[in-house]
RNA sequence: GCCCUGAUAGUGUAGUGGAUAUCACGUAGGAUUGCGGAUCCUAUUACCCGGGUUCAAGUCCCGGUCAGGGCACCA
């Protein structure tokens, strides 16, 4: 509603500037004054036309107001200075905004166009961690701000399952054992067992593993451990740990690199389905175990793309002979393509020496078949992955497919510095979450006493994910973020009061007797002067479409968070200054009351944020 | 060294070249015999530095300073 009247403003200005037989300019800028006594709406097109009148910007204002015609849903039209000034006729405009306003409230016609969103992408080689939801929570939250805009879009995580790091876990498995005493499984304790000499006991009296080497024995009852024995949402802590102290062993004993690029030579080779098993096994289990973190941060994915099958169905290949074609390539012990002609000095390799492919090789492939299959492509990357999109973006030219668009985000840090998987320090999405939800059934506690433990347990989980979300939304991608504890999870402000806002409308409907859906809007508001926090309300509430258009266009999504506080806000000081229940208006303001709700509720779900009815 | 990003109140942040720079936290006051005080109101304090473009610069350009990231046959 808010951009129609944006839009009759531009045009009812074109109509004036043409009736005034003067040049139209191509933008017409409209925004929002800086105070009330200003108006709702603004522009400042005298500025631009005044150069080429060789008027002043104010006279260009009056001549304007002599010829304009006010539009639809305004009630003034004025010149403050060289500024044309618009006010609301909000007893009109309201009746527009309240009626179109159903339980679908933001969903933007359909604009028949499809997008491939990749976000997350974390290489499975450990949980989740605190770096990686920057990407998630962006990229979900974008997912559902384009889904509502009208968009149909196909979310995918893309998995890493033939770089060196899996080749590290993978070496892991051969060689080490998982660390028992840290694996707190409950199953183990149940069943107050060796999990090796249980391993073991199955793997006893195969002939067919007589046959293998002791290393490929070692994996399989590596494997076995982790499918039969530990917890679902603890796989990829473990898979973690493995890691971590396969890098110690590497630090300690370089020389093993050598035995981890065999591994990668002979999986990729795939002529060794033992192998291939082990591999798939690894990466596997750490995205069985960081599926439920992401399930309980509410962040989807459509689908899994591997990023084997690329050189399995021989598009790596083809990728490598097309580029040869573009001239571009050039090879001195290796293959590389050469792009100091476009301002990239850093080459890019497109094989190993011993044969194999290398990611960006492959993501190639999976980029060409991106942008074949969608209209729009978007990546959420890391900003550490700018050259190599630079470079992505060059082969992509050479190949004749689009690019991606890509949102790239800023590191979060620890206070202590930079978060590594490699070396066994962060704070991982899983730890997070319970802390978050911990504190926020402490802060319920102290509020209610009304409640049992499994209200509580419900209400908390939806406030300490709402946090963590928002905490996270809020902020513009480009921006560095230390992470501090008490800034991620205060329940003062921030996402919890707009929660609260949800509640506490939930609470009023609940509350009224005379809440009633099809009310003659019309009849009560010609006999009714809306007061100023309803205006203010309403207004806001009408914005709600033109927020998720903005932020679908822009693929930004923290304008969204910043909607959601204004949002609460408004409705807070609605209800702080007038009675509802009980009220002469109470039915209008019901009524009112019951729109705002929608809109909280359905602006909250673009952030992946619950709204609880109490809390 | 070269390249990319950021720099806005005590802190964190928004800001399409246009009027009095957003929001939140913090601090100091205040409100409520009403529908839930995770609320509302008031005060408080800011565009890194130096040039330039423009009628108009937090916003664009150039040069610094500080912070983060990149410059692998890693992903």
């Amino acid at each position: 509603m808010y951009r129609k009247l944006k839009l009759d403003v531009v045009n009812s200005i074109k109509d004036a500037i043409n009736t005034l037989d003067w040049e139209v300019p191509d933008n017409i800028p409209v925004e929002e004054p800086p105070n009330a006594k200003m108006g709702d709406l603004a522009s400042s097109v005298a500025f631009e036309l005044a150069g080429k009148l060789k008027k002043s910007p104010v006279e260009i204002t009056q001549d304007i107001l002599k010829v304009f015609i006010k539009p639809e849903n305004f009630d003034q039209v004025e010149s403050k200075g060289p500024y044309l000034n618009f006010f609301i006729d909000y007893q009109k405009f309201s009746k527009l905004v309240l009626n179109s306003i159903n339980e679908g409230y933001g969903n933007l016609k359909i604009k028949n166009r499809k997008i491939i969103l990749e976000h997350t992408s974390a290489n499975p080689n450990g949980p989740l961690h605190i770096g990686h939801i920057r990407n998630s929570i962006i990229g979900d939250s974008l997912n559902r701000v384009l889904m509502r805009a009208g968009y149909t879009v196909e979310t995918q995580y893309y998995v890493n399952d033939m770089g060196r790091q899996i080749a590290m876990v993978v070496w892991g498995l051969f060689n080490l054992k998982f660390d028992e005493k840290t694996a707190e499984t409950s199953y183990k304790e149940q069943i107050n067992y060796d999990p090796y000499l249980w391993a073991e006991q199955i793997l006893k009296n195969r002939p067919e593993l007589d046959a293998l080497e002791e290393k490929y024995v070692n994996a399989l009852k590596n494997i076995l451990y982790l499918q039969v024995l530990v917890d679902e949402n603890q796989k990829d802590h473990q898979i973690g740990k493995l890691y971590f102290r396969v890098n110690q062993e590497l630090k300690a004993r370089p020389e093993l690199i050598d035995e981890i690029s065999q591994l990668l030579i002979t999986y990729e080779g795939g002529e060794d389905p033992l192998l291939e098993f082990i591999f798939k096994e690894a990466v596997n289990s750490c995205l069985e175990g960081m599926e439920p973190t992401l399930k309980r941060l509410h962040v989807n994915h459509d689908s899994f793309i591997w990023e084997s099958k690329y050189v399995r169905d021989g598009s790596v290949e083809k990728v490598i002979e097309k580029l040869k074609d573009s001239g571009y390539t050039k090879e001195n012990e290796v293959l590389y393509l050469d792009l100091k002609d476009f301002g990239i000095e850093k080459e890019l390799v497109l094989m190993r020496s011993d044969g194999t492919s290398l990611y960006s090789t492959r993501d190639l492939a999976y980029h060409l078949e991106k942008s074949r299959k969608g209209d729009v492509v978007i990546d959420i990357l890391g900003s550490d992955h700018k050259l190599a999109i630079d470079q992505i973006r060059l082969a992509l030219g050479f190949l004749d497919v689009k690019s991606p668009e890509v949102i790239f985000y800023e590191f979060i840090t620890l206070p202590e510095g930079s978060m590594s998987t490699r070396r066994g320090v962060f704070i991982s999405v899983d730890q997070l979450m319970t802390e978050a939800v911990e504190r926020a059934k402490a802060e319920i506690k102290k509020r209610r006493t009304d409640l049992d433990g499994t209200e509580i347990a419900e209400i908390a989980e939806k406030i300490g994910i709402g946090a963590i979300r928002y905490y996270i939304a809020r902020l513009s991608p480009e921006k560095h973020m230390v992470f501090k504890w008490d800034e991620a999870l205060s329940f003062e402000r921030g996402c919890a009061s707009i929660q609260y806002a949800h509640a506490r409308a939930c609470k009023l409907l609940q509350k009224a007797e005379k809440f009633d859906a099809t009310i003659d809007l019309e009849n009560i508001l010609d006999h009714y002067q809306l007061e100023n926090s309803e205006m203010e309300l309403i207004k806001t509430i009408s914005q709600f479409t033109s927020v998720i258009e903005e932020s679908a266009q822009t693929r930004k999504v923290h304008k969204i968070a910043q909607y959601s506080l204004d949002l609460a806000s408004a409705f807070n000081k609605f209800y702080k200054s007038l009675p509802v229940i009980g009220s002469e208006e109470e039915i209008l303001r019901v009524f009112l009351v019951d729109k705002s709700r929608i809109t909280i509720k359905n602006c909250l779900d673009l952030l992946g944020i619950e709204a609880p009815e109490s809390m």
